[in-house]
DNA sequence: TGGTTGACTCGTACATCGTACCATACGATG
DNA sequence: CATCGTATGGTACGATGTACGAGTCAACCA
């Protein structure tokens, strides 16, 4: 529905010059997309999934709830462009072409995992259909990445998938458990009260003293092991 | 708050024998807990996550919406409760001790995948914290069968979590794009619209010719490959 | 016997949500 | 001036989660 979004323009006025207050009366500037999902994710990162409201969107945009209707068709499209808009991808740190394929796909990934992390409210997000234009821009250059590597086309898909499930799985769980300190000592009362039940992971110690970062380079790794041509 | 969610008897008359119609007039059997979660599992399975209503779940119930909380919480607790009871483990289909402790880490992870798969909602619920007693003893049948397959304790917690990972990020990412063909039918249009921005994945048909089930299998062997005991 | 208590049920009411509908304003174009 | 597309936003509606408190009924004690 609706024929709007459409090319979205930022400013209008290039004509004359007008010295007078005319471009921005100061303290609302117009509204745009882009202003709108950069609020969302202000307002994400700062209350949660619970504390985006069209409402409160709108308050911070200072306009009123329903325009921001003419920008964008329902609460659930701001979600998909917001978190679309946190994994925008910059690139590789240096321009030039990394000596090891392997190296490359590792950097991928973590910059992946990491744009994520900062952001905890997308792991919660990605169940929904999510295929904005830079995840799959993310999922071309992984592609690319893996396929310039020399991994068969027949293997391809395989590949890419079982990456993409360890960064999503390992974001999920780290967004899960990396709550708050009073749940973590809640979960860990619970589990001590019942400890006969579970002994086995009361005494890894298995939700206290995890390492994440070590156990996301861990698993990757074995996984590249296995996904190597010629293996 | 609350100091309710006492033992939760499901019965209470045991004295005398009445033939008449007392234990249940039929129709209404009284509200418990068990048939709550129970109820809302269903309705989960037929109408989705957005489809759980505390007013629904009252009438699906023929009790009325407050008498809910008695029993629980809040909609919060139901979710929790629903997910942790779609997660009960059967146990091995063999009482007998299989030969590879291999082959029953795959059974065992193959049976936690089934079980999310069928009921898609399942995974939309996990980035919340949920640890039931049937997702900790999951955890704890995983823990226990890696440590007696000779897993060192240093790496038992990288093992549980790579494997975890795994199993959570194939059934979200499985759930995400297994929507409608509809949706399928939509995302492929977009594709093919700018494929010369995604020509990799468009070629591999990345999001159409997917084996998930393969996907899965060939992952976990590679993370099993590396986590083996005496590699 | 009658009163009290505690387990359990539920109708009403309220704040808050997403958003449909409609009135309005304004710059550009006829 | 009339008209139109772009853009804004006030009002209102239906749905939601749940606080509150009144109700029922069995069991127990006086």
């Amino acid at each position: 529905m609706a024929a709007k979004r459409s090319g979205a323009q930022g400013k209008r006025s290039q004509p004359g010059e007008l010295p007078e207050a005319v471009p921005e009366p100061r303290g609302e500037p117009p509204l745009s997309l882009e202003r709108i999902v950069a609020t969302a994710v202000e307002l994400l990162d700062a209350q949660g999934v619970d504390g985006l409201t069209m409402r409160r969107l709108a308050d911070r945009l200072g306009s009123g709830v329903m325009s921001l209707y003419w920008h964008v068709d329902s609460k659930e499209d701001v979600f998909d462009l917001a978190l679309d808009s946190v994994l925008e991808y910059g690139g590789p740190p240096q321009a030039c072409e990394p000596q090891d394929w392997r190296e490359e796909v590792v950097g991928v990934l973590e910059d992946w995992r990491a744009s994520m992390l900062r952001h905890p409210w997308s792991a919660s997000l990605l169940p929904r259909r999510a295929l904005g234009p830079n995840i799959l821009g993310r999922l071309e250059l992984l592609s690319k990445t893996l396929s310039g590597a020399g991994v068969a086309d027949a293997d391809l898909n395989v590949a890419i998938w079982s990456l993409w499930n360890h960064v999503m799985g390992s974001t999920v769980t780290r967004a899960s458990f990396e709550l708050s300190d009073d749940d973590r000592a809640a979960a860990q009362q619970r589990l001590a009260r019942r400890s006969e039940r579970y002994p086995t992971i009361e005494r890894s110690r298995l939700l206290l003293d995890s390492d994440w970062d070590g156990t996301f380079r861990k698993g990757l790794d074995f996984l590249l092991d296995g996904l190597a041509p010629r293996g």
